[in-house]
DNA sequence: CAGATAATATATAAGTTAATATAATTTATT
DNA sequence: AATAAATTATATTAACTTATATATTATCTG
């Protein structure tokens, strides 16, 4: 699509709600936080606790939504459960916001 | 920061809320839309109403959440509002999730 | 300039969804 | 069976969405 065109409203549409549910689920600090941790490898339910530091019924209510959502897909090991992010898309926007938020050497004022 | 370094977890966790807000202001189809058509260019919100075909006080409300959080400005031109994105940050995102969810041609499996 | 009109914003209220704590359950291991 | 790891259920409080009604700001017209 070249920069003069202008996207079929109802396509856009679509994109912007599926969109939209990816944002939703990275609204939350935690959530956010536990991405971050899973951007790095995955880890097991006990590993995150520990780092994000939240009671543990709340952290799972947190990382179902993750896996809802499709941003994360689990594998069990004896007892533990572990995690790892499975969406290339939440991947990407991870990056950006690692680059916006996190980068201070690339970051620019405002 | 090299891949191998962990970064203060309270850093961390202050860019996650920033993050978040950005996060939060983009989790809405309708608020998503209205970013879609500002990262091309200013408009109105006339305009903006035509576009997202919304009631009028739910669009301003939505780009009050906007600009409260940042992510446009505005400059008034007679009675006319104009609205343009005012965030590198916003910006960067929106980017990304026009190449993950709009550029079909860009778009792998999953 | 007074009043009408156009463009946009704010207030209020109702309904819905999200966040989170405590308690109870499930699944696997020893 | 007891323990460990994680999830689900339940309840409460807070936040989001959106509609209707009202207000604001600027322009136009007589």
């Amino acid at each position: 699509m070249d920069a003069g065109t202008v996207m079929d409203i109802d396509i856009l549409r679509r994109s912007a709600k599926e969109a939209g549910r990816l944002m939703k689920a990275l609204s939350n600090p935690d959530r956010l936080l536990l991405m971050c941790q899973l951007a790095q490898g995955e880890l097991r339910v006990g590993e995150l606790e520990e780092i994000v530091g939240i009671v543990q019924p709340t952290l799972s209510q947190q990382l179902s939504v993750l896996r809802e959502d499709g941003l994360v897909s689990t594998r069990r090991e004896g007892t533990a459960i572990y995690y790892r992010i499975d969406s290339e898309q939440a991947l990407a926007v991870m990056a950006v916001l690692y680059e916006q938020f996190c980068d201070l050497s690339k970051r620019k004022k405002k």
